[in-house]
DNA sequence: GGCAGGGGGATTTTT
DNA sequence: TCCCCCTGCC
C-alpha cells in the first residue's frame, strides 16, 4: 500500500482546530495531503456531506475524488464535494437562483457566446465603442468583475471617453446576461460572493453545510474566489489551502498569488506548513530547479530535496535553427526508447507557446512516433457540437439568446439577418429575450408576414419539442429532433467530403449518448436536462476518458498545461531570450513568472532533463538570430553538460561576429 | 450566402 | 510571413 505519510505531511491532515497553509513544494504529495485530510475528518466525524473540496480544473477534481474513494468506501464519502470552483458557484447560483432574481434553468455563456453578444450590442448602437476591440472589451469586462465594480462604478470612476464607452457596453451586456438568465464564468463565483454579501442568512445556510474547505493550487486564485473562500470558511477558518507561490503561472488572468500571504493577514491564528521533501526527481533536477527559483523573492523560503539518488547530469541541446531542434529532439527520442525499451509515454516535450509544436509535429509524424497534443481543439468548440448544445440550451431556456441566435438559421429557416436584425432591435428596446419578442403583436407591424410566420413556426416547434422532451422519453426525443431539423442533411450539404459528414454525425450522437450517461449516472437519480445541461456546460468531452489519451505516446504541450503532471524524460525546448523568457514579459519587466514557468517545466522531470535552444529561428517569417535564455546562465554550471555547442555553422559564427561588431560600434557611439 | 481582399496581430487560457 | 476575422461585393 501507499507509504507512510511523513511528518509534515502527517501534521498537515491532522491539523483541523485552525486555518491551515500548506505551502507544497513541486511534487511533495499535495493531493495526497488533501485526500488523506479528507479521509481523516470522516473518521473523526466530520460528515462527507459537510466537506468540500475545491479545485481549478475537471481534472484535478476527478482525480482527488476517485484517490478519496480508495481511502474511505462509498457510504462514508456519500455527500462530498469535490469540485471545481466553478462548479461549486454553479451548484450555489442554481440553487439560490430565486434570491438573486434568476430563474432556474440558469444557462452559462461560454467566451464565444460572450464575444458574439457583444459584438451584436456594439453593432447595436453601443457608442464609441470599436467593433475590432471585442476581445478587450471582454478582458476588461472581466477584470471589472473579478474585481467587484459594478457598471455604475465603472462608469463613474472612468476618466476617459473609451473607458466610459467600455463601461456603458459592460451595463449592457450584464443586462442582456439577465435578460437571457444567462451568466458567465466570472459571474459564477462573483454571483455567489455577493449573494452572500447581500443575504447572511443564506451565507449562514452554507456555512452550515460546508464545516470544512479544502482549497488545491491556492496560489491560482483571484480575488472572487478568495473572497468566496472567506465567506464559506466564516470566522472559524476551518479549511485548509494548499499552494506554492513558484508555481503560480497564471498572474496574467487575474490569479493573485499574494492570497498567500494575504491569509496571514486575514487569519491571525494561521498555521503554515511546508512540504519540501520532493517524491518526483532525481536530486540533480531539484538542485537546480530550487538553483534557478532561488532568483525570485520570496515571501515562504522553500527548499525541496529527494531522496530519490542523484541523476544524470542536464543536457543542453543547441541548434541551428527550429527545423534541426525538432528533428534531433525526435531522433533522439526515437533512439533512447529503443535502447532503453521504455515506453513513447515517458517521453513529454514542453514548450512556451502552442506554435511551438507545429514542427514537432511534423516530424514525430514523419518518423511514425505517436504523440499527443494537449490543449489542442476542444470537442465543445467543434461547430456541430456547438449547435446540438445550442439547440438543448434553447430547449432548456428559451431566453438564451446565444443559443437562438446560433439555431434559428442552421439549418435554414430562409429567417436570415435583416429579419433577426429587426427582431433584435424589438427585443433590446424592450429588455426583453428574442423568443419572447417574437410572440409579440408589436413585432407584426416592423416585419413582413412571411418573415413572422417563420419565427412563429419555428416558436411553436420549440415549445412542443421542449414539452415532449420533459414529459416523454428526454433522449429519444433529442435523438429524434436530429432528424426533424434535418440536421444530417445539412451536415452533408455543409461539410468537404462524406467522410467528415459522417464524423460529424457520429460527434453528435456521442454528445447525446454522453449526456444521457451523466443524466442517468448520478446516484441513481434520474436528472432534468437543464441539469445536465448545466452540468455540461462546466465540462469538456474530452475530459471523459483520460485512459485514451495516456498509453504509448509522446506527450506535448504548453508549460501551463504541464502543471501538475510528471514525466520519467523531459525536453524543455526553445529555452531563449524572447521565448522563454516571453518577448512581452521582458517588455513588461515581468521575468519572475517567466522563470516560475521555467521552474514548473523543469520540476515535472522525473530522471532526465534536457534543455534544447536554437541560434536562428523563423520569427514571422523571418530568420532571426536568438540567444540562449538568461534562466540557462542562472543554472549551476557544474550539473549542466553543454552538447553540440560547437556546432556552430560557419555563417552562423560570421552572424555573431557582426553582432559583436555592432555592439562594440553602438557602445564607443 | 459565399468569396475575395484588407488589416491587424502574432503568449500562456484551468472554467 | 501567415492566419484570422471583418467587410463589402456579387
Amino acid at each position: 500500500m501507499a507509504p507512510k505519510l511523513n511528518p509534515q505531511q502527517l501534521a498537515a491532515v491532522k491539523t483541523v482546530d485552525r486555518p491551515l497553509l500548506v505551502l507544497a513544494g513541486a511534487g511533495s504529495g499535495k493531493t495526497r495531503v488533501i485526500t488523506e485530510k479528507i479521509a481523516y475528518l470522516v473518521q473523526q466525524g466530520t460528515a462527507a456531506r459537510h466537506i468540500a473540496a475545491v479545485t481549478f480544473t475537471n481534472k484535478a477534481a476527478r482525480e482527488m475524488k476517485s484517490r478519496v474513494g480508495r481511502l474511505i468506501d462509498d457510504k462514508q464519502s456519500r455527500g462530498l464535494r469535490v469540485s471545481t470552483f466553478h462548479s461549486l458557484g454553479l451548484e450555489i447560483l442554481r440553487k439560490e437562483h430565486k434570491a438573486l432574481g434568476y430563474k432556474a434553468a440558469i444557462t452559462l455563456f461560454d467566451e464565444q457566446d460572450k464575444l458574439s453578444l457583444l459584438k451584436q450590442l456594439i453593432g447595436h448602437g453601443a457608442d464609441g465603442c470599436d467593433i475590432g476591440a471585442v476581445e478587450s472589451y471582454n478582458h476588461k469586462i472581466g477584470q471589472w468583475k473579478n474585481a467587484f465594480v459594478s457598471p455604475e462604478q465603472a462608469l463613474s470612476r472612468a476618466d476617459d471617453a473609451e473607458t466610459a464607452a467600455a463601461a456603458r457596453l459592460y451595463h449592457q451586456f450584464n443586462r442582456s446576461l439577465k435578460a437571457y438568465n444567462a451568466v458567465d464564468f466570472d459571474d459564477l463565483i462573483g454571483l455567489p460572493v455577493e449573494l452572500f454579501q447581500r443575504y447572511p442568512e443564506v451565507l449562514e445556510k452554507w456555512q452550515h453545510r460546508i464545516r470544512y474547505l479544502l482549497v488545491d493550487e491556492y496560489q491560482d486564485t483571484n480575488i472572487t474566489q478568495y473572497q468566496l473562500v472567506r465567506a464559506l470558511a466564516g470566522s472559524l477558518g476551518r479549511f485548509t489551502v494548499v499552494g506554492d507561490d513558484d508555481q503560480s503561472i497564471y498572474a496574467w488572468r487575474g490569479a493573485q498569488p499574494e492570497n498567500l500571504s494575504q491569509l496571514q493577514k486575514d487569519y491571525s491564528r494561521l498555521q503554515v506548513i511546508k512540504l519540501e521533501q520532493n517524491y518526483r526527481s532525481a536530486g540533480r533536477i531539484l538542485k537546480v530547479a530550487n538553483q534557478l527559483i532561488a532568483n525570485n523573492p520570496h515571501t515562504f523560503e522553500k527548499k525541496l530535496w529527494s531522496e530519490l539518488g542523484y541523476g544524470e547530469p542536464l543536457r543542453v541541446l543547441s541548434h541551428k535553427n527550429d527545423l534541426a531542434e525538432a528533428k534531433q529532439i525526435t531522433a533522439e527520442i526515437v533512439h533512447h526508447r529503443f535502447k532503453t525499451g521504455g515506453s513513447y509515454g515517458d517521453y513529454a516535450i514542453l514548450y512556451r507557446g502552442n506554435h511551438q509544436s507545429r514542427l514537432f509535429e511534423k516530424e514525430l509524424r514523419e518518423n511514425n512516433v505517436p504523440y499527443f497534443i494537449s490543449g489542442s481543439a476542444s470537442f465543445f468548440s467543434f461547430t456541430e457540437i456547438k449547435d446540438v448544445l445550442a439547440y438543448l440550451r434553447l430547449l432548456v431556456n428559451r431566453d438564451d439568446d446565444a443559443a437562438f441566435l446560433r439555431v434559428i438559421n442552421t439549418p435554414r429557416r430562409e429567417i436570415g439577418p435583416t429579419t433577426l436584425e429587426k427582431l433584435g432591435a424589438y427585443a433590446n428596446e424592450r429588455h426583453i429575450s428574442l423568443f419572447r419578442a417574437c410572440s409579440e403583436l408589436g413585432l407584426q407591424q416592423r416585419l413582413s408576414e412571411k418573415s413572422v410566420q417563420r419565427l412563429t413556426r419555428f416558436c411553436d416547434w420549440l415549445r412542443d419539442k421542449a414539452l415532449k422532451i420533459e414529459r416523454g422519453d428526454t433522449f429519444a426525443e433529442i435523438e429524434k429532433m436530429i432528424d426533424e431539423i434535418h440536421y444530417p442533411q445539412w451536415l452533408d450539404e455543409n461539410s468537404k467530403t462524406p467522410a467528415s459528414a459522417e464524423r460529424k454525425l457520429k460527434n453528435v450522437y456521442e454528445l447525446i449518448e454522453w449526456l444521457r450517461r451523466i443524466a442517468t449516472k448520478e446516484e441513481g437519480r434520474e436528472q432534468s436536462l437543464a441539469d445536465v445541461i448545466a452540468k455540461v456546460m462546466l465540462l469538456d468531452i474530452l475530459d471523459r476518458n483520460q485512459e485514451e489519451q495516456a498509453g504509448d505516446q509522446v506527450s506535448l504541450m504548453t508549460l501551463h498545461a504541464a502543471k501538475g503532471l510528471e514525466f520519467p524524460h523531459v525536453f524543455l525546448i526553445g529555452m531563449e531570450e524572447n521565448l522563454l523568457p516571453h518577448q512581452n514579459s521582458i517588455e513588461t519587466g515581468n521575468i519572475e513568472e517567466e522563470r516560475r514557468l521555467a521552474y514548473v517545466g523543469i520540476t515535472r522531470a522525473q530522471q532526465t532533463l534536457t534543455f534544447s535552444y536554437c541560434t536562428h529561428r523563423k520569427r514571422y517569417g523571418e530568420l532571426a538570430e536568438c540567444e540562449p535564455s538568461r534562466f540557462l546562465s542562472e543554472l549551476p554550471e557544474e550539473d549542466l553538460e553543454w552538447a553540440n555547442k560547437k556546432q556552430l555553422a560557419p555563417e552562423e559564427i560570421k552572424q555573431r561576429g557582426k553582432a559583436s561588431l555592432a555592439a562594440l560600434k553602438s557602445m564607443l557611439v
